[in-house]
DNA sequence: GTGGTCTAGACCACG
DNA sequence: GTGGTCTAGACCACA
């Protein structure tokens, strides 16, 4: 996996994590901490730290000896948190650049990429 | 002004410069390091650092003794790369989440706020 | 059963064994370790851990063939320290707080849940 | 400062500074993480860690360069949570042992430590 | 074999 | 000088 250098290494891995969630990638279970440290190339404790971060957004439960798994309701849950906060995002952004919403529509429509 | 504490200060405050230009509010005298400092409520040498990011990005020139300005062409390089960027941003986001150009559109089709 | 996940699960089933004895719930005979896993759900080695605890600790005796029992004078003993440990506790914590015993006896006082 | 080996040491920390603050030893700036280490006698990483949790928990604000310190309204808040937390856990755990309020408020009456 | 904690030591950018 | 991140390596108790 690249990483960006700019951001924090265990931020990017959970946002990865997040991903592979609501694609569907990850269903249930999630590698284990040595696991995904050694697929990624980074320190188990940075691994360990992104499913700490998990954990406290209640996306994920973990037990020493059992794992880490996806909760119950967190797919649809983040699905929609996270598309959310994209747009969301978006409009602000473009808006503090003084477009309107009619131009940003406009902006969107034309992609053709 | 409000910060997003996670990011530099001095980030946050190059950007609003930004947005300031592209908006039209700041058309050519930018206001001084201190008086910047005095309204936004931080210390000089973050602003002096955030002025110093932009004249390098070639978007401010500055004299002493004659204050910081923006240069001429800035503004529609600016207006532009800004946009360009945030668009790119938001359709990669949406990309990684599973979703399709379609979908991206209708999203943004229905947004009425 | 519910459990906390910040506490081994094997102390709490432990203590929720002393508790069904001390509420005189169990009064001689403790479940078998394999219908104690079945009812609250976890694996018939951490019930089996919980039990050779409390025969450590005096509280419970056992025989092969013959199952789990209470140990005679357990109900009163145990009454007594649970008690006095969860009083101490709650007085210490209380302090710790820089509350003075005239305070915590009016808020147990004023209590009307 | 002497710590409980069967609990995290983070946690012990955490719980400190919350007690110093409800005590008023901590008015506005936190002790730096390195010195809290010294102080202490634990890695700086373990405060570093502590500090991070009471952030989470909007009970303090830092900044690279700048430090730590306890958020405005949060003394109230948490002198509130904290005594209604160690009161709640009180009853509850005297509940489970089959004690009424009525002999609850009897044994808190007689303490007289 | 699992997650969790801790130490030691390093480097970084911010203010 | 500050908090934040990361690595390396160790140990632990749980399941």
């Amino acid at each position: 996996m690249q990483f960006d250098k700019n951001k924090p290494i265990y931020l990017q891995i959970k946002r990865e994590i997040k991903e592979r969630i609501v694609r569907k990638e990850i269903k249930k279970e999630l590698p284990t901490v040595r696991n995904l440290a050694k697929e990624v190339g980074v320190n188990p404790n940075t691994v360990a730290r992104a499913y700490r971060d998990l954990e406290r957004d209640n996306i994920t439960g973990s037990r020493v000896g059992k794992g880490t798994w996806v909760k119950g309701r967190a797919y649809s849950k983040l699905q929609k948190e996270m598309v959310e906060e994209i747009v969301d995002d978006f409009i602000q952004s473009l808006y503090s650049l003084g477009l309107t919403l009619k131009e940003i529509k406009e902006i969107v429509e034309e992609i053709d990429d």
